[in-house]
DNA sequence: GCGTATGATTGAAT
DNA sequence: ATTCAATCATACGC
């Protein structure tokens, strides 16, 4: 064999010259890297059958104890790769690292998000895609890990055989061995740090183009949109419902509180940018709603019963001249008060939106009245 | 393909 | 915490 023991490290100088047939043999050992295989395994064998090798061997490992003691003490026990193990907890995070499953449920990642668009039973249809994709970076993360386990395994197995083999002819300490392994694994660690980086990038990627909400934006539904445009039309004087109405109305629209919240946050801004067109919009509304509470017959229809900060205040806000009359129907209809009596009028936040330009079709302006004016009226 | 509508997000103001 | 205003990204109608 071609490897060799290599000279000992540089033992302490003798004083005398080594006694001449141990510098035959050293003689022989530095020779031996220039003869062949079969000559060198000859060699070799002779010289494990020297009468003087197991002195030469045992003062070797004395050296050898001596001068490796103090490596030995430096690269021991690595901590565990904090980088390495916070990769390893996101891709755990994200169902990568779990062990495939098959059906259904074997990719869940995902399905604990938010629901985008609003539609609670659409979340599997739309992240179906999300997990078939996730699942074949799975797959792909598997099998190349078990490539890089098998490979750090075998190239393990070979050098600990290569070090088991020189250990006849020279000393190998068990402890060297592991350090050589431990090594070995180190540079095989850093190969699956960067199959994790990758991997995780890929997820975010596909997270950010699949999951993003902003990204699968749906439309409400006309349910949704037509109970919201009620309230909102129904409250025009001060679209602002209260926590209990926002809940109600996600309710009823089979959306988020927060969906309504958005809703409300876009309709008054899209209200006063547009407010000469949505007025059509305004009259179709509370016409409906005024038709509704006269088919209901029941003061407090289902919009104007949820309750509002202000509901049935007063405000400066140009109402639908059209849908007055609707209007004083609904409003009369919504100025009853509630079993406890204690919401009307209550905590107006003044004129939403007081600084915008009044439509042509808007009430005088400074009538402070509004609502209540026309019911007044 | 393009323009508009619409739901979501973000940062500042309150 | 809520709202406003600007902005983004997608849905939708033509």
């Amino acid at each position: 064999m071609a490897t060799l023991p290599r000279p000992a490290p540089s033992p302490p100088a003798p004083r005398r010259p080594l006694r001449p047939d141990t510098s035959d043999v050293l003689q022989q050992i530095m020779a031996i890297t220039d003869q062949s295989l079969d000559e060198a395994q000859a060699r070799k064998h002779a010289l494990n059958c020297h009468r003087m090798k197991p002195a030469l061997f045992s003062v070797l490992c004395e050296i050898k104890e001596k001068t490796v003691v103090s490596i030995c003490g430096i690269q021991d026990d690595d901590p565990p790769d904090a980088q390495l193990l916070r990769l390893g907890d996101m891709l755990l995070a994200e169902g990568v690292c779990r062990p495939e499953k098959t059906g259904r449920g074997g990719a869940v990642a995902g399905n604990g998000t938010a629901t985008p668009g609003g539609c609670p039973n659409d979340n599997s249809i739309e992240h179906s895609d999300y997990r078939a994709r996730l699942s074949q970076i799975r797959q792909i993360y598997h099998s190349e890990l078990e490539k890089y386990e098998q490979a750090c395994c075998e190239f393990t197995t070979h050098v600990t055989n290569l070090l088991q083999e020189q250990s006849k002819m020279r000393p190998v300490s068990p402890k060297e061995i592991e350090r050589m392994v431990g090594a070995i694994h180190g540079k095989f660690g850093a190969i699956q740090m960067q199959l994790k980086q990758s991997t995780c990038k890929a997820v975010m990627m596909l997270r950010s183009r699949l999951l993003d909400a902003r990204r699968k934006r749906q439309n409400f539904s006309k349910q949704a949109t037509e109970v919201l445009n009620e309230y909102f039309y129904s409250h025009l004087s001060n679209p602002y419902p209260s926590e209990e109405a926002k809940e109600e109305l996600a309710r009823k629209g089979g959306i988020t509180v927060s969906q309504v919240s958005n809703w409300f946050g876009n309709k008054r801004i899209q209200y006063k940018k547009n407010m000469g067109k949505l007025q059509e919009e305004a009259i179709i509304y509370t016409g409906k709603t005024a038709v509704d509470t006269n088919e209901v017959g029941v003061p407090g229809n289902h919009t104007s019963c949820l309750s509002t900060p202000s509901s049935g205040s007063s405000g400066p806000f140009p109402l639908p001249s059209a849908g007055d009359a609707f209007l004083t129907l609904r409003t009369l209809a919504s100025l009853q008060p509630p079993a406890g009596g204690c919401c009307l009028q209550s905590q107006a936040q003044g004129s939403w939106q007081g600084a915008t330009p009044l439509p042509a079709t808007a009430p005088p302006a400074g009538d402070p009245g509004g609502i209540n004016s026309n019911a007044a009226n």
